[in-house]
DNA sequence: CAGTATATGTCAATCGTTTGACACATGTCA
DNA sequence: TGACATGTGTCAAACGATTGACATATACTG
């Protein structure tokens, strides 16, 4: 790879009129600054970032690191992170946590030592404490460690509620929820706490199962749904905290001899893509996924600048109605 | 951040010894060893990677370039990806280029500029001339440069093949055939040669339709599957090149009230997890998008460490059976 | 006691780029 | 003529780590 130097020799002059050039500073000549380009060229010069970055103390990179990129909630979260970081010049650097949290804490660190310029976290499997030491920006999506790092949400209790709702006025008599694993303190479990609350108020029967803590995993919603049906027959509603498991929920009922929306209405979470290839489409509660995007690497340049910005950030959420209500 | 030197200062020894722990070369007591990891703790000092890198020529990035991660084939190859790179030591950069030709270029640059070791291409939108000058080991999937850029694929021909003749033994005698756009000189038009072959050799009649070139984009999926319903109402058996086409053409049939797999039989392609939540269950030609994932950085680690390795790598493909056949 | 293994230090170069300080032209304008 | 703008050069330091050469000191072994 040629090198400044190699492109100054060349051309015939110091590498301090090639820098000039290439930053745009100081006087330049028209023919001086032609002439280098076109070495540049020839040469196939390009500038060595990592020479830059080290002197910078800027890597343009974020870290994202995530449970999974093949769980589409996540595929499209880092979709649009991607999109607005590259439009903000930074690149992207991806890390499936796997839920692991020896993988995870391996992952910080070595984002640490990559001088990355910010971290957006959508996997939590550490203690706060552990989040609380790093020191480059961080934004937590769905989960809140302090006040002083800003965390991306959406109105989880809200979903939680409009789902509950939904079904109660749909006239479901008996339904189950089924949240992903608690101990995980994600904001998500609020969506589990309105439920309760909700259906209490309403005084509808109800039932709530947690999976375990794998990402995901298409045996145990397989097996939690057959359960469920077996155990509660008499189940006519069904909320379930993501859009596959709402498909596991609507295979299981029509494996039982179940019609839905006509025997059980079934209501996902998140309204990804997906939730519109499925027939019967979903009736899901849609989060903002594009925008929680835009907003986490905003949050992260917004705390590179030094500039103000939101701890808290709560998304709002919407219905969407499909077939499975 | 901690420094090497501030290291070196508060423990009371030379920055070599502090190279010399953390690099386990030379003598070190296990006193000055323990000392210097207590202090490195206590300062919370991560290596610069930044600086290791520029020293060693070496950055272990490996770019990955794909149309779009929320795409569910390339969402479960960059799954996979992460996998094996991270257990080689491997981080990755997510660019997706969105099928445009001038991201995909902007971004080849920016991880050249980066010194990265290794390009995964599984996005091609530009000409061949231009993939042949990258200086850094490059992988590509689904397409062939030339015979010394290694390339990855599963039996495109065979696939195709397979899926028409099933089709075909099942009974269907107007089959259709909806494939990506044929333009970008991918290996899966492979898939489109040998339904034409195998149409023509078995005698049935058979149309193939091109979709644009776009990612994907429902409302052109559906689009398309309405205008065949409509031109072509006696189509009785299809054959998309995706499990997610797949899945338009099988909610297309039954908006039009065609009963899927008695009324039109309905073969998908990749066989993603996204082809067993739906419902009925979509019967797909299976890709190995996990040993395509780990060959593929098992190539670039092979170019880097200048070891031998096949330029030509197709993988076989497999017929997996469900609900719409 | 000589020789060697162990343990640590100093020093300087290197990776590729940026940047500030300073020097030295040439040209232009008032 | 002097002041200034323009254009380019040299030099050196800096970013943070690695590494080889070499020096020195102690401890052990035969």
């Amino acid at each position: 790879m040629a090198t400044i130097h190699d492109v100054a020799t060349k051309a015939g002059v110091s590498v301090t009129t090639v820098s000039r050039v290439l930053n745009n500073r100081g006087y330049i000549s028209e023919k001086t600054r032609k002439k280098v380009f076109d070495i540049m060229a020839e040469l196939n010069y390009q500038p060595n970032e990592i020479a830059r970055s080290l002197l910078r103390k800027q890597s343009n990179v974020i870290g994202l690191i995530i449970p999974m990129v093949s769980h589409p909630f996540f595929s499209e979260l880092a979709n649009y992170v991607e999109y607005y970081a590259y439009q903000a010049g930074f690149k992207v650097m991806l890390c499936n946590s796997q839920l692991d949290p020896a993988k995870e804490r391996d992952y910080i660190e070595m984002l640490k030592r990559n001088r990355v310029d910010g971290i957006i976290m959508g996997s939590h499997t550490l203690d706060v404490e552990e989040y609380r030491h790093l020191h480059s920006p961080i934004v937590t999506i769905d989960r809140q460690i302090d006040d002083e790092i800003p965390s991306i949400s959406s109105d989880n209790y809200r979903g939680g509620e409009i789902a509950t709702e939904l079904l109660v006025r749909k006239g479901c008599r008996k339904i189950a929820h089924i949240c992903g694993n608690q101990e995980l303190h994600m904001l998500s479990n609020l969506r589990t706490n309105a439920f309760h609350e909700t259906a209490r108020k309403q005084g509808v029967q109800h039932i709530t199962i947690q999976t375990d803590m794998n990402v995901f995993d298409q045996k145990q919603y397989e097996r939690i749904i057959d359960t469920l049906l077996e155990e509660h027959p008499d189940t006519d509603g069904i909320f379930a905290t993501s859009d596959i498991i709402a498909a596991f929920a609507v295979k299981g009922c029509i494996r039982v001899g179940k019609r839905v929306p006509q025997d059980v209405r079934i209501i996902g979470y998140d309204d990804v893509n997906a939730a519109s290839w499925l027939n019967p489409e979903i009736t899901s509660i849609r989060q903002p996924i594009g925008e929680m995007g835009r907003m986490a690497v905003e949050l992260i340049r917004k705390q590179l600048e030094g500039k103000p910005f939101k701890v808290e950030n709560v998304l709002p959420v919407q219905l969407v109605e499909r077939s499975t209500t």
